[in-house]
DNA sequence: GTGAAAGCGCTAACAT
DNA sequence: ATGTTAGCGCTTTCAC
């Protein structure tokens, strides 16, 4: 049916072999035979097969792309574009990206993605919160792989990140500029990097600015970060009773789960209560009032992740490193200068 | 390495070839032979590489799936459920999932997927709206394939569909109880198979009531059918000076937009107008207030897509027909009793 | 029912 | 710089 190697080889007149180097792009071609060679291939259309090359290389030309069920099934459009990041960028390198999920319930023995046990990944990228057991098998595979938007324990490895604690600087600063100073922090678990940096980058900001950290103004014991959360532990804060000015969650969804809440109860969105996310999703710029928000490049970090995967698989050296995409402020309608008398 | 084909065969003592058979589920072959080879793959912890089977046999074990750039990058939900409907359906069988995105300016010599020049899948699937030129490609090459939520031009082949009709049918009804009469309607682009569906659902059931059809009181003259389509949808009909009790949106995307443009107007949803969706996305159930909408099996066509294209890829034969799944009304806040006296 | 052998389309030594 | 050749790991006739 379909041209061989074998048809190009006899069309240029040249042996298999160097078609084969061509193809590769292999020094010690002739620049004559190598144009010749590239004349054959294209007059008869022809595309090596991905599974002769895989059989007689061992390079699958495939990537695998892991998340947890819960990233994908609450439909955060976060790890979504990531992957389609990962996706175009590997196109740019001839790789096929395979996306696999996981229960966050993993058990090695029968949770282990199939594409691992059958060897058919060259390398893969985890995106966000990695169940233990996941990073176990990864690393007994010795396999390329890189983090993104999550720190395995220990730390190593490759780890793609966004830039969390200046952001929420960013964020925070915005805050204090429209005069706030009584400002809630809303989280989830903090064995999530990010959740992490940015309480961090919370905490940062109040000492920077010599506002003292009350951790009563802090609400962050439920481990995802989804609209329901946001929605809990802003009720949460007001069941205590303390009263703040402005809010920073620690993404979107739970921005919009808060301003849920707040509205329910009656509270004017920015008038009364001033309300910055991160993570800059779709949502977020529909919302009532469009949110301000902190802008990840999610896909940019998709493609930061395939470019470290592909010079590993390439080179075949383990790197190790942690890389940083940066982060912008979106001002919108959420946010507005305190009103001075306004005491709840 | 990894334990081969003939690994297992010596340690079972059988010849390669059994194994085989065994591996394929193919008939005779001695149950007591199969059971032996069985546990020889069990204690090996033996799989077999994917290239070698695809080298040997020409079945790929991949299956690609084709989006449009746009339905992508609006990160609608929508069709990434779809396609994590496709993948999870696909494990059982033992496939892969490609996916990738084409321009809406699909040129095929430039944008025909990598993987369909390659033959790396043994079958398609495609979901939306599919420019025509890549559905010329898909025939020419006689690849198994079946649409999801789109009819080919000429509406041969295999397509996946909700039940568009129906789902506007119960949408209408919904709002007719609760005493409207003058609905809106908001699409776009009659060329998608869905939004004219859902457009003569509407027609229908005001055929059906007994209320004339008013031209004025519908919009549709976009291509896409986003938020921002939504919100122009919903400026352009109150330009024209009509009035309406209720609204009916040819998606939720757009429904969401219309709600922008009432509220920002001074409107109350759904005291002065009610809303209606469909689709069912994640954002219906935290918009403010909360859409009520048409709920669609998302997951579930993708699976049915994917049971389908199975069974032709095995079969080895061509099927035609249309297949539904079945919709929902979500009566959730964004509707409301008509208000009698208020005539605008 | 089981085994032997050819070959799928390519890569990678090695030889020239 | 180019050609020869031996596999890569599996499927698939075809004998037995």
């Amino acid at each position: 049916v379909s041209p061989t190697i074998k048809d190009v080889a006899k069309k240029a007149g040249v042996a298999l072999s160097t078609v084969s180097l061509v193809l590769n792009d292999r020094p010690n071609v002739a620049p004559e035979t190598k144009a010749r060679v590239r004349r054959a291939i294209e007059e008869l259309n022809y595309h090596p097969r991905r599974s002769a090359q895989t059989l007689a290389s061992h390079q699958t030309g495939n990537i695998g792309f892991i998340l947890t069920d819960d990233h994908f099934s609450h439909a955060e459009p976060f790890y979504t574009k990531i992957f389609l990041g990962t996706e175009f960028e590997s196109r740019d390198h001839n790789f096929y990206v395979l996306l696999t999920t996981v229960p966050n319930t993993f058990r090695p023995a029968l949770d282990t993605p199939r594409f691992l046990r059958e060897r058919n990944v060259d390398g893969v990228v985890l995106a966000g919160r990695v169940p233990r057991g996941l990073c176990k098998v990864i690393h007994r595979l010795d396999l390329p792989h890189v983090y993104v938007d999550f720190a395995p324990p220990g730390r190593r490895g490759n780890v793609v990140l966004m830039d969390n604690r200046h952001g929420a600087l960013l964020a925070m600063q915005h805050l204090f500029e429209l005069g706030h100073r009584r400002i809630a922090f809303i989280g989830g678990e903090l064995s999530h990097p990010s959740i992490r940096d940015r309480f961090d980058g919370y905490k940062n900001a109040l000492a920077e600015a010599g506002i003292g950290f009350e951790a009563n103004l802090v609400h962050l014991d439920r481990d995802y970060t989804t609209v329901r959360e946001g929605y809990r532990a802003t009720a949460a804060l007001f069941e205590k009773g303390v009263s703040f000015t402005a809010l920073f969650a620690a993404n979107d969804a739970m921005a919009i789960g808060a301003m849920q809440y707040l509205k329910e109860h009656g509270l004017t969105i920015p008038r009364e209560i001033s309300i910055v996310g991160y993570d800059d999703v779709e949502a977020s710029e529909h919302s009532d009032p469009p949110l301000t928000t902190v802008h990840v490049e999610k896909e940019g970090m998709g493609a930061i992740a395939i470019r470290r995967l592909v010079e590993m698989i390439r080179t075949k050296k383990k790197l190790v490193g942690t890389l940083y995409t940066p982060v912008e402020l979106v001002v919108r309608q959420s946010t507005a200068p305190v009103v001075p008398q306004n005491s709840k």
